[in-house]
DNA sequence: GCACCAGGTACCTATTCGAAACCACGGTAG
DNA sequence: CTACCGTGGTTTCGAATAGGTACCTGGTGC
């Protein structure tokens, strides 16, 4: 890799923080870090994410090697999804960021309602 | 902070990766951490970033407490962005994703490559 | 008049995402 | 026999949103 430029669209970088972005994918990886889990398990543990949203998730996820999925035929189809060992790094570096958010949080929550306020005395060093 | 719901919108990781998961945040906030920059200065040094994103990019930046302002009242006025302290740590923390994409991202290219040759021999463990 | 500074605003399009229907398959209830 | 449930999806439709293009201010120097 002889030194990424940050500016191009196939960024390393752009991509995992495109991936990251993905409100559904995060969840999903975060609850399959306890163990394997179904499809409709997901579904119904996740409110507010749809079918379609999950299946093209989980599609992605596994493109990218961050999930594997293993369909198991049983009296009706069970497919079983588990995070790889790869997409267990991932989740430990997201986690990280979900570390720094809590942390820090409050300072953004505290700027953002000065910014609202209308900022009378802005940046105040 | 009494336990976060990962599944609220309100949940501050939520937040920090949607900040994140913005492409030209990213890139000035990167930028700033060199020095303070000028609006076009940005403008120029980002290729692809129009002025309306630049300028929606850095009033949220400000929002966030991640950058500061400074109206300078000089000929034409002249605006300078630099990071702020708060901005610089989240600057470093997004950095460990940098170093998971850099490391990883020949293992995520290379599922890729055999999920789209129609993954014959799936998950290979 | 033209260009540059730092933006603001209107328009228009492309992607995204949720809701819901549809699919096959088998078990089960009526 | 037909109807419906649950399994794991795919497809379609429509609405919302993100984001690019282009044009506006308004002052100054050439």
């Amino acid at each position: 890799m002889p030194a990424w430029n940050a500016y191009a669209s196939a960024c390393p970088t752009r991509m995992v923080l495109d991936r990251v972005a993905d409100k559904w994918a995060v969840l999903v990886l975060g609850l399959l870090t306890d163990g394997p889990v179904r499809f409709n398990q997901l579904r119904r543990a996740i409110e507010g994410l749809s079918q379609k949203m999950l299946s093209q998730t989980l599609k992605s996820l596994e493109r990218d090697g961050l999930v594997s999925r293993r369909a198991i035929a049983t009296v009706p189809v069970t497919v079983e999804y588990s995070i790889t060992p790869l997409g267990r790094t991932l989740a430990a570096t997201v986690d990280a960021l979900r570390v720094w958010a809590e942390t820090h949080i409050q300072e953004v929550l505290t700027s953002q309602e000065r910014y609202d306020a209308g900022r009378r005395d802005a940046v105040s060093v």
